[in-house]
DNA sequence: ATAATCCCTATTGACTTGATAGAGATTTAG
DNA sequence: CTAAATCTCTATCAAGTCAATAGGGATTAT
């Protein structure tokens, strides 16, 4: 299951890519509109900002904005920052690898082979999946 | 990730299906060849048992033996009773669904419509992959 | 009977999650 | 230049989860 912030950060990104403008939108904007908790918010586009998913302004016209196009946004991206790597292992994570901490031979595991079978199938989705796709989305059902 | 309760409950399994015995297993064997605290791995056998994955032998001659064949049980099968629903979203579960807490219009949602994406490439690969055919691995890579 | 086994409940410490508080730094408008 | 609005940072909190341990109780083959 992905956590609450993965929950709150990709509505927060899908509304700045909805919203489509290039100048930058403020967290209480974001907060009421998509019902976040204000200060949480705030933490989450700190982290966002950090890896270059959003850019940010200070000071009295300030707020946030896309750091990139929305179609270079995947949703794999945004995960990776609030929840760490899509693999159900360390051994099978692209991202992160690291050897699990009892493994015998890795090159053997059978439970390695079936967890990176399913790390590359949720890698392939996660990564083809992007804001503007998902706005392009909402759009169509009318949503926006 | 999967927790260190589903590689222990992977493994014992792992280890019953390559061993391949129709006589009862116990506790204290599968603990100390697969390296797993024993009073965990009781626990863990206990809840697999719930669910039929294994069925056990009380008394002096007891033990506990896969409940069913071992190309019927899937990682699936098990991940679902150590780490609940395989889906990133209680929305997207097929076994276990919940609205999700905060959602608007589930219809609509974008994020939903990739997280389902997800779940559905995971679970046809966990599925797929079954004790036997993880078993057939280990002994052609000459580990058995 | 007895010894070996599974079965059950409770507890623990470490860590993570979701959320909040308060002050500091920066920028724009007037 | 000053004031107000914004983002930035650190610290804290309660509740929950995870991994592991402990100590018996119930069952059964011999």
């Amino acid at each position: 299951m992905i956590s609450q912030k993965a929950r709150y950060a990709l509505r927060a990104l899908l509304y700045l890519a909805a919203r489509g403008d290039v100048t930058p939108v403020q967290i209480s904007e974001i907060a009421e509109s998509e019902k976040i908790p204000r200060k949480f918010l705030e933490a989450i586009l700190l982290e966002l900002k950090k890896t270059g998913i959003v850019r940010s302004h200070r000071g009295r016209a300030g707020g946030y904005a896309l750091g990139r196009p929305a179609k270079d946004i995947s949703f794999a991206d945004v995960l990776r920052v609030t929840d760490g790597p899509l693999a159900l292992s360390p051994c099978v994570s692209v991202m992160a690898y690291r050897k699990c901490d009892d493994c015998f031979e890795e090159t053997v595991c059978a439970i390695r082979k079936a967890l990176l079978a399913a790390r590359d199938a949720t890698a392939q989705i996660l990564e083809s999946r992007n804001l503007a796709t998902a706005a392009q989305q909402l759009r169509r059902s009318g949503a926006l």
